[in-house]
DNA sequence: GGTTTCACG
DNA sequence: ACGTACGTGAAACCC
């Protein structure tokens, strides 16, 4: 179970204030507070390892609770002056150890403590709270302990439920009854004259809470008691009231806002140094001896590390020919023009080696340093550090040198670490660990910054176990895609654009035929105009709404299709227009010289897919025929070669069958059978023969299902049958397929426990969503708990697959076109087709064992439309 | 810049 | 009573 440790920032400080010498810096500062609160805090640090934690502090002014009772807290002392400074203080050094924080105009400490405490129950955390404040107690719960302050500061002593029945023979709730009847002077809380800890003990022991004792006054002992609790009937409920904490405060925090880092020397020692606090340092030293020291941060530490040396031509030839010589591992920044793929150049070169950084400059540089520095590129003994590889190849490639050797992709290993980053860029990389660092001026400056970084994403990668997934999969397919970007895929703009004009006659003529049935014109393409029209104009019955209105998605439109005939034609208008903008315009708005480049985004999926972009090409049209046709302007890059294509059958379905060892679904793939009619026969209870394609078409639901974390609601939908007959279906399924369910159930299990899930090659993904409050987030989570393993591990395995497909068609005249997730279609001269097709499915089959086969089926044609199955020869 | 829709696996 | 199938990218609209 996570933890989270919640502080009170203000009461902790003033205990500490209170409870310590007044400690100074040499110049005079006061420094008790820092001392007390710090020792206090790496020592909780070093006894619970929290996962999660934050500081609360008061913004004091007007609090909502002045607005309550104008007499609150008025006579509480003034913020002593001793004090006041080191609140700044000490945020200053919780910034700089990455501790995080949290204040909100018009709200206590108390409040927040409160409210986050009620949200990390909900997200099923175990939760720590630390204050000098007794009001705190009626936060205990079975998973929240409270920790008060002993005497000093750095002591404290827990409260749970048991230790708060042994001290006071209450329950949390009831705190804030004793508040009521006591009152609490440091807070002006008045309470009821008269009564002292000792009498609203006994009374609530007896009538439970404020009310109970309001309601049993007569039954009171004690005379002066009674006749005050009758007097101040209405001060005990208010007092009651100021005593409990709100939870209702504005404040939504996720996880990531509160994780617990590591604090890092180069930020924590400066600043322990700046208010003189010795022991403190000696602590954190103590603490931290484990971690490498890290030098540097701010851009002028950098350079001062790793100082910069201005070469002349004699010794950036004799400097190169050392890295060449002596293998030294060099870190590189690239600045370059256009992009990677077309037109890039690269412009200058930044180099951190042996803790020194060069620069070299296009411009400036002889080309005999040029031609020296691109033979070190291609070195393969020279081990390079570097973000982003992909693009760096490119550049190289259009220099005519192929990057070798590329140890350490830094980009890639942060998308290892965490696929769920935004950006992997050099700076995004180093302010994982520099948080304050800002834009680089240099090169030199941020190849210095990747060089101080790089043992950290190391040292993450290996404790993670993503190395062999880094160096042997991710970082030599990232060179593997930029060959297979900067090849591309021969494209016929003039047949595109024929098949174009033949789609804008058909969309015009639509168009026409929508306004004379709406009886006006108006924007088809608008959500908002067409739903104006159907539902209202028209009057259609309106089924699904979007949060800005009505839906107008094919499914609902389809629903209505025989309620007015201008259905059916926005549906065709809706269709043409997506092939003409997306595919028509955007592709040819792309192809240049007879060829079209896509970019493989490689850090981009939290499953590990690769996705392409500009243009996309993992999503032309294939499922309806008029799209479809598209295809055939798809064809090889030389004349005369075909296309190949080899796509894995079943992919998802038999890591499924790997995983849950479910005896049924692997005797199907054994068996070679069909698997959809399978599921069909086990699910209706008939022969294999009986399945009818309805039947089939139902299984195959299941089956898709299956990978996605099956759902009633999804099932239902996808085959537009009722909630019922889709639940009987599920149940019918898991009855013959316990395995599967079985599997099902402990990945979401094992998910809950650990945070995270795995595929077979160790990839890792971080699923917060588990713990989320929110049913509907959290049901999320556990669908992605389901389906990562299998979408991932398909992922890995295709990875591995174009690995060996790249190095098996070194000898052919061949080429590796497009990845489409579970296709890779290659473009081969035909007289290497026969064997480089039984290489192609050879490799793609046999890339990973799992305990069933995989099969791939390979087509052949002229373009990508015309593709006819094709059976290498055994 | 967010929302809706729709193309693919 | 909720509001849902998993993973993407592009175009268009609309604020």
């Amino acid at each position: 179970m996570p933890r989270m440790v919640i502080l009170d920032g203000n009461s902790l400080a003033n205990r500490a204030f209170y409870a310590l010498p007044p400690l100074t810096t040499a110049d005079g500062r006061p420094t008790n507070v820092l001392h007390g609160f710090l020792t206090m805090l790496f020592r909780l640090e070093q006894e619970q390892h929290p996962d999660y934690w934050v500081v609360a502090f008061d913004k004091t002014k007007a609090t909502v609770r002045i607005e309550q009772y104008a007499g609150y807290k008025a006579q509480r002392k003034e913020t002593p002056e001793g004090l006041r400074p080191q609140f700044d203080y000490l945020k200053e050094i919780l910034t700089e150890m990455d501790v995080p924080m949290l204040e909100l105009a018009g709200y206590e400490a108390d409040d927040l403590i409160a409210a986050i405490t009620k949200q990390a129950e909900a997200q099923g955390m175990e939760i720590q709270i630390y204050t000098g404040d007794k009001d705190a107690l009626q936060l205990i719960s079975p998973r929240t302990t409270v920790f008060l302050t002993k005497k000093g500061i750095s002591e404290v002593e827990p409260y749970d439920e048991t230790a708060l029945w042994e001290r006071y023979q209450l329950r949390p709730h009831q705190i804030i009854d004793l508040k009521g009847l006591m009152g609490d002077t440091s807070d002006n809380i008045p309470g009821v004259p008269g009564i002292g800890e000792k009498t609203a003990l006994k009374l609530l022991w007896e009538f439970e809470t404020v009310e109970g004792v309001l309601a049993n006054v007569d039954k009171v002992s004690g005379k002066k008691v009674q006749s005050n609790l009758k007097e101040y009937t209405d001060q005990a409920i208010l007092s009651k009231k100021l005593a409990t904490m709100l939870t209702e405060v504005p404040i939504g925090f996720s996880c990531d806002d509160f994780v617990h880092r590591r604090s890092i020397a180069a930020k924590v020692l400066p600043v322990l140094q700046k208010y003189d606090l010795k022991s403190v340092t000696r602590l954190w030293q103590e603490r931290h001896k484990d971690d490498e020291e890290i030098p540097g941060g701010s851009p002028e530490e950098v350079l001062e590390n790793w100082p910069e040396r201005v070469l002349t031509e004699e010794e950036w030839l004799m400097q190169i020919e050392q890295w060449q010589s002596k293998n030294i591992p060099l870190t590189l920044a690239c600045r370059y023009e256009g992009t990677g793929l077309q037109g890039g150049r690269w412009l200058e070169w930044g180099v951190a080696a042996q803790g020194e950084t060069f620069t070299l400059i296009r411009e400036e540089a002889s080309e005999k340093v040029c031609e020296a520095w691109l033979q070190l590129m291609g070195s393969e003994r020279v081990p390079k550090t570097l973000a982003d590889s992909k693009t760096v190849a490119l550049l190289l490639a259009n220099e005519g040198i192929s990057l070798k050797r590329s140890v350490l992709d830094l980009s890639l290993a942060s998308y290892l670490i965490q696929s769920s980053r935004p950006k992997f860029a050099p700076l995004d990389l180093v302010k994982e660990y520099f948080p304050t660092q800002p834009a680089f001026r240099n090169v030199a400056e941020e190849a210095a910054a990747l060089a101080q970084v790089a043992p950290k994403f190391e040292k993450e990668i290996h404790f993670l176990g993503l190395a062999r997934l880094l160096h042997e999969v991710e970082e030599p397919l990232s060179l593997v895609l930029a060959q297979v970007e900067r090849h591309g895929i021969g494209i016929d703009s003039e047949q595109l654009k024929v098949f174009g004009e033949g789609i804008s006659l058909t969309l015009r003529e639509l168009e026409q035929e929508i306004y004379a049935l709406a009886e006006e014109t108006f924007n088809i393409n608008s959500p908002k105009q067409l739903g104006t029209i159907l539902f209202e104009k028209l009057g259609l019955p309106t089924a699904k709404k979007t949060k800005t209105g009505y839906s107008t998605d094919a499914e609902t439109l389809e629903e209505l299709r025989n309620a007015h005939p201008v259905v059916a034609k926005i549906l065709d208008y809706r269709q043409l227009n997506k092939l003409m903008s997306t595919y028509v315009n955007g592709l040819l708005a792309q192809a240049k010289e007879g060829r079209i480049h896509t970019t493989f985004q490689q850090t981009v999926t939290t499953t590990g897919r690769l996705s392409s972009t500009e243009p996309n090409l993992q999503n032309i049209p294939i499922r309806l025929e008029q799209g479809r046709q598209l295809r055939k302007v798809f064809h090889p890059t030389e004349p005369g070669w075909v296309l190949l294509s080899a796509d894995y059958s079943q992919i998802e379905l038999r890591i499924l069958a790997h995983y849950s060892q479910d005896p049924l679904l692997c005797e199907s793939f054994s068996l070679g059978q069909d698997v959809h009619t399978r599921t069909a026969a086990e699910v209706f209870g008939i022969s294999l023969n009986e399945v009818t394609s309805d039947m089939r078409r139902s299984a195959k639901a299941v089956n898709f299902g299956l990978v996605y974390g099956l759902t009633e609601f999804g099932l239902s939908r996808d085959l537009g049958i009722p909630r019922k007959e889709s639940k009987f279906y599920i149940e019918q399924y898991f009855k013959r397929y316990g395995g599967v369910k079985r599997y099902l159930e402990d990945v979401v299990t094992q998910a809950k426990k650990e945070g995270q899930v795995r595929t077979l090659l160790n990839r890792l993904r971080r699923i917060p969503e588990l713990l989320h409050s929110n049913r509907v987030k959290r049901q999320f989570g556990e669908r992605i708990a389901m389906n990562t393993p299998v979408q991932g591990t398909a992922a890995d395995i295709m990875k591995l697959a174009m690995l060996k497909v790249a190095e098996g068609l070194a000898p052919y005249r061949a080429a590796m076109l497009l990845q489409v997730h579970d296709e890779l279609l290659l473009q081969v001269a035909p007289e290497d087709l026969e064997k480089v097709a039984h290489m192609l499915k050879d490799k793609m089959e046999n890339a990973f064992t799992l305990s069933v086969p995989m099969t791939v089926e390979c087509k052949v044609g002229t373009n990508w439309y015309d593709m006819q199955p094709f059976k290498p020869i055994d």
